[in-house]
DNA sequence: TTACAATGTTTTAAGTTTAAAATATTGGCG
DNA sequence: CGCCAATATTTTAAACTTAAAACATTGTAA
């Protein structure tokens, strides 16, 4: 274990060697860079909000759904298990930011909305949150936007091509 | 709630309404992306090799490692934490995948590596893991793969400027 | 030498997350 | 109607994660 000449920042690319694919090259490189704004925006959340990314992200979810979601559509949406957005949506409960209403039609589901004091913690920590975000990726040009988009959205469509 | 005429995969960027900045566009597409590929490699991990994630990138670094690596410098590459690290160590070693050695200069630390039976373990689930990840990955040409490299590359040196 | 700061790891307590089992409700079909 | 599969959610158990405290060892400096 010498020391090394210079000190370079450790992360998940550090697993790579070599002859490793392409493909997991691209792979690594994608986690890397989506755990460090994750990290940021987890941080930053918690420092200024005292809140954490899940809930964020189900607060978010819920703001651009004025008619309200059931906790299956959370749970798809935010891509957790659904126990999980039942945890979530417990401590949001609890807390007065969300409601969660019987629909008439169907009793196994309700219809879950912000509150009037959810919308507005929701909207200060938006306005936070993009700025943040735009920050991160600030040091992009429009041409790179442009091309990681396109880029990104044939991988999505690739992976869920070949999930059938 | 109206059906719609066509069912698509609900993820991260329904989040997105009209007026969204790009790069909230952008960072919500690089969300959904790699989530779904880490769901998929979760889950093909736990059902072809009964592990876990955190499992398989441990053993990965030890692999690429063949002096060993102290728990602190696993610690440092897998961006988790010690603690962490610690409990998945435990696991390892009680399953016979890893072994930790004493070093003679310095007994507050020890070396950990593979054994030889968590080399051959590693070797399979590392070959299955690299398809499944150019499968994931294969709807992309090579010109895609390189553009992506590269226009990521410039997101975590923006990353990494943005945060000092 | 002794004290004490620094280093390396483990333990602890609290919280998150998942998969799977359990619960409750709906809808179809004999 | 009565049964049973499908759907929607919650609960549970186990694993993961972190921050902070505890523990052990090393290095240093009075």
């Amino acid at each position: 274990m010498k020391n090394k000449e210079k000190i370079v920042p450790l992360d998940h690319e550090s697993r790579l060697v070599e002859d490793d694919h392409h493909s997991i090259r691209l792979w690594l490189r994608l986690l890397t860079c989506t755990n460090m704004i994750e990290a940021a925006l987890r941080t930053r959340l918690r420092e200024e909000f005292g809140t954490t990314l899940p809930r964020f992200d189900f607060m978010a979810q819920l703001a651009r759904a004025s008619a309200g979601l059931t906790m299956g559509e959370l749970s798809k949406q935010m891509m957790v298990s659904g126990g999980n957005v039942s945890g979530i949506a417990n401590q949001l409960e609890s807390e007065g930011l969300i409601d969660r209403a019987p629909l008439p039609n169907n009793r196994r589901t309700f219809c879950v909305k912000l509150t009037a004091e959810g919308k507005t913690r929701f909207a200060e920590m938006a306005r936070a949150h993009e700025e943040w975000v735009i920050e991160l990726l600030g040091g992009l040009s429009g041409d790179d936007h442009q091309r990681l988009m396109a880029a990104l959205k044939r991988v999505k469509l690739g992976i869920a091509d070949s999930l059938e």
